[in-house]
DNA sequence: AATGAATGAGACTTCATTCAT
DNA sequence: GATGAATGAAGTCTCATTCAT
């Protein structure tokens, strides 16, 4: 549900939309590759377009950032009704936080945004947030109601600790996001962590 | 223990000490508020020093930043000794876990450079982790001597797991960090934690 | 009289006949506020038209800015005869130079487009000759024969000055121009500047 | 009296200083050629030096044409001393008129300049007058009280009349700058054009 | 050893103009 | 005829790095 892509979805030109999802597209190769600070050039010859046509969608490099992480983030939210659909509560649990593991994992543009500072990416954490919490507060009841988990999860601070513990680090060793996860989700069951996560931000 | 300012010890000039470490602290002030990419001119203004000497102290951007950021893991080493030698095994544990986490969630520089991708950085983690993976264990291993937490727990994994849930992130909750490391905590005095968490790192 | 709206008078569509009307009112507002360079997108929009309909009228920049001044031209040669027609000689005389004034001293874009050196203006003096020189040759042959003013004076020059001395400049004393163009008249009065006044232009 | 160039006349190193001259020299020839309009690189190719080093000193291109003009406004100014110390007061004041005219003719930066409406040029008129009035009065007070003209002229206005009587126009009349000057000079001698002259500007 | 002026590659961005719709 | 998306050349300006002083 991104901003810029969405904002006036009618009537977008078959052609000009070819060259947003083009750039999108070229996006998320470079930015993987060379990261998010990687010249528009190289961008745009990838998506085989000229600079000003990546200038007219996306004004500021932000503004392509956040298309690209919204779309994924979207893609993610977009995967959890299907899980549910298709196993057990607890299992569909586990496999969505495995999705969600590796788009963290996979994206490093994710994590250098979060982490930039850059006011232009403050709505971030609120989109990530606002996505993918529903998504995963269904999860969770779910497999609450199953009795595969406790209740009283907070979706939010799982999502974050997710977001961060699964950011991929150079050299790192390839298990350990999701060892850590299993960590968490081993500690939400402890009686003594219980009081401790259930205790809600003051913010 | 930097590697660019100790490389030649002997008989730096008194200027030139001084000239090191007002860029050092200058950086350490300009990353804070302006990010890692900060002109260098920035900085040496800061400083006080011309451009020039920046650049025969730190031929390389990356030099500067490490040097930094090994000051400070530096100061956060070398403050176990004394917790532990003024407090009970497992309180000195619990202040030195605080400690580091006020130094991971202070300094932004560090999760930027461990997530930026530039190979100049690749030795970070492994600085990081020589230099506070012992104190971290002397520490773990006398709270666990004393009864206060089981044996068997990676400090490696808690190093690196404080680092990320640590590293600040806009609009965050104040609480997140030292809410999630208590989880994690907790979470290492589970039996079944403790399994997942025993497996040891492959490489 | 613009050479690119009267080029093909006949069977201009309606509609078409609109679109140049509302971009010479756009180009004549813009010119104004932003000068005579601005882009050719802010003229576009306040006409309400798309880039392509400017391109189509008006293929060069050029074109656009002489039919706006041209048609300020027009206006203000048409109104001499009706000066004429309502007052004595010598006061028409007087109204059609303060309505030259006027004009001149609006119009940003007339004196910039002088003094711009395009190679596309270069024929803009000369309109500006061909156009104002018999207005006012004949309100001043009339106020000669009236008595008013003497005879032999050169309209050529006596535009050309007013045009220039008229010409906006910023913080400039607002009677300034009228003060110089009496000035001038006064001068046209003398022996002496007679003298120099009536060498004719070489060319 | 050029604000970039002397604002820390202290210790400019020579080379600094070299390539300051050259830039200005180069603007000069520049601005005469392709308009202030002209690319940088041609500027700086022309100077010899990199484009760094105009940026270095003249960040704005504002900056660059107020010194350029500066430069000849300070070298117009520097020659009425002599012309007076050498000439007759009447003389004096003619020569030093033909200067200012062939000043104002030559550098069509001037013209541009006044009537770009860029903010930056705001100060130039004044830098103008008072770098050329109390020049041109001196001239005319000697010539007054050597009765070679009436006293009460107001230089500033003589001054502008002068500016912009004086700018080039494309084909233009050789002789017309100087016949202009020539035929307010003899209107200042009238009576009728001494009371129009004589009231002071009210701002 | 320190300084800071010079360099120039290259990033960013704008906008005149074309042309598919 | 009208539209506005696409193009990409052209220009501005920054800043890491070098090197003369």
């Amino acid at each position: 549900m991104s901003d810029t892509t969405d904002r006036a979805p009618r009537r977008m030109r078959t052609d000009a939309r070819r060259n947003v999802d083009a750039l999108l597209e070229a996006a998320k190769t470079v930015f993987a590759t060379s990261g998010v600070d990687a010249p528009a050039k190289e961008i745009t010859d990838l998506a085989g377009v000229g600079v000003g046509t990546l200038y007219r969608h996306f004004p500021q490099r932000a503004d392509l950032i956040k298309a690209v992480i919204e779309r994924e983030i979207d893609a993610c939210a977009d995967a959890a009704p299907a899980l549910a659909a298709e196993h057990e509560p607890g299992e569909a649990l586990v496999l969505w936080l495995d999705r969600l593991t590796a788009f963290v994992a996979t994206k490093r543009g994710f994590a250098t945004a979060l982490h930039s500072g850059d006011p232009a990416f403050d709505g971030l954490p609120d989109f990530f947030l606002q996505r993918l919490g529903p998504a995963l507060e269904s999860l969770l009841a779910a497999a609450a109601a199953d009795g595969a988990i406790r209740p009283g999860t907070s979706a939010r601070d799982l999502l974050f600790a997710v977001a961060k513990l699964c950011a991929p680090m150079p050299d790192e060793d390839p298990g350990y996001g999701r060892r850590m996860v299993a960590l968490l989700v081993a500690g939400l069951r402890t009686t003594a962590a219980d009081q401790v996560s259930r205790t809600p931000p003051t913010r």
